[in-house]
DNA sequence: TTGACAAGCGACCAATGGTCGGTATATAAA
DNA sequence: TTTATATACCGACCATTGGTCGCTTGTCAA
């Protein structure tokens, strides 16, 4: 990209992404710590100095990324929520492709479910707003299910909040157990369901 | 401390203590990210490079610090696990006193979460370790469950490990919330049980 | 009295996230 | 065509960081 042109709105997203998919990459690889942004810089052939054009701070690539990628998968989840109508059955579909997407992705997956008490307030605030919208997505297909009597009264945000956690449990398991994602995903998702009592 | 008295093991192990007492309540108040190894030495009384005398890397502050917790978080599940035969009301009790340990140490376990497979491997391995032996514990706890006929048969190792999990995510509700601690903890437990269906 | 040893520390190091002022150039206005 | 503006891009620089090193200071055993 030559030095004076001006770049569109177009072009200017098209470079934060670029920046933000260097950089998940660095940070799969080696943590986001130990990532600098002198590495990212080199991964996307630029100068240091101009990803501050793009982003304010190290942080913010970050949220931005994982802003990005929540809202996608909050979006897909409402697509399945419109096309399938048991409660039980969409359920296990937006946890599938919520599986999927943190398989893809494994380093936004990391910051999916927690909160991270030490970034800056206006990031905190970005990352909740979106967590708390791909949640609602979630609750409202428990509170459909509870509607239609078929799940019993509970506290939503709260199932919603386990249900969503427990992927992490699932991706924590997988990579050092033979047991197939798929069956361990069916397997919590009964447990969700029912419990594991006899 | 003298300078030039030599510490029994006795003497080191309780500096270790003030030093990690002392990190904790700087990681709580402003994260593990932002707080320096000044500011802790300072804490302390002591010289910056004396840290080190005690600890090889500002990791092992925190590694060690969850160690000695989820130890003693084990230790007490066991005896819990000895003390009562039920093993529903088992469960409970020791996510009971898991959630009171959480509590005290939070900003530490959402760290560790989200960071804690880009630390150098010993303290992976270490920290590793010592999770499991805490979730060996639960885990037991349901078998026990299962060849009691009470439980239904399940993957333990998963179960344990959702389980404890759920934890965290009451935990970060918790301070957002109106409802009580034990309440959101009893409703957890009873999807667990019981799932949400009707 | 002396020698070994270790707690503690100040000075130092390379690397980091972030800032700043300047340069080069495409476009808009004259 | 010339001029002014806007801005992508950068090198040089800064304070702070985690971590190291070698010295000082004192204790204790011989």
């Amino acid at each position: 990209m030559p030095k004076g042109i001006m770049l569109t709105l177009e072009q200017q997203s098209q470079r934060r992404e670029e920046i933000t998919e260097a950089a998940l990459q660095l940070f799969d690889k080696i943590g986001f710590q130990k990532t600098s942004m002198r590495e990212i810089a080199q991964a996307v052939k630029m100068g240091k100095s101009s990803l501050y054009d793009f982003f304010k701070t190290k942080d913010e690539i970050v949220v931005y990324a994982v802003e990005q990628g929540i809202m996608a998968a909050a979006r897909a989840a409402k697509k399945i929520a419109a096309e399938e109508s048991s409660p039980e059955e969409c359920l296990r579909k937006i946890m599938y492709q919520h599986l999927r997407f943190t398989k893809n992705n494994k380093s936004i997956l990391l910051w999916l479910n927690t909160e991270d008490i030490y970034l800056d307030e206006e990031y905190q605030t970005r990352l909740q707003t979106v967590r708390q919208m791909y949640r609602n997505e979630v609750g409202s297909v428990i509170e459909d299910g509870i509607a239609a009597g078929i799940f019993r009264k509970t506290d939503t945000a709260l199932a919603a909040r386990l249900l969503v956690n427990s992927m992490l449990s699932i991706a924590y398991v997988s990579h050092s157990s033979s047991v197939l994602l798929e069956d361990m995903l069916d397997e919590t998702i009964r447990i969700f369901l029912h419990g594991v009592m006899n």
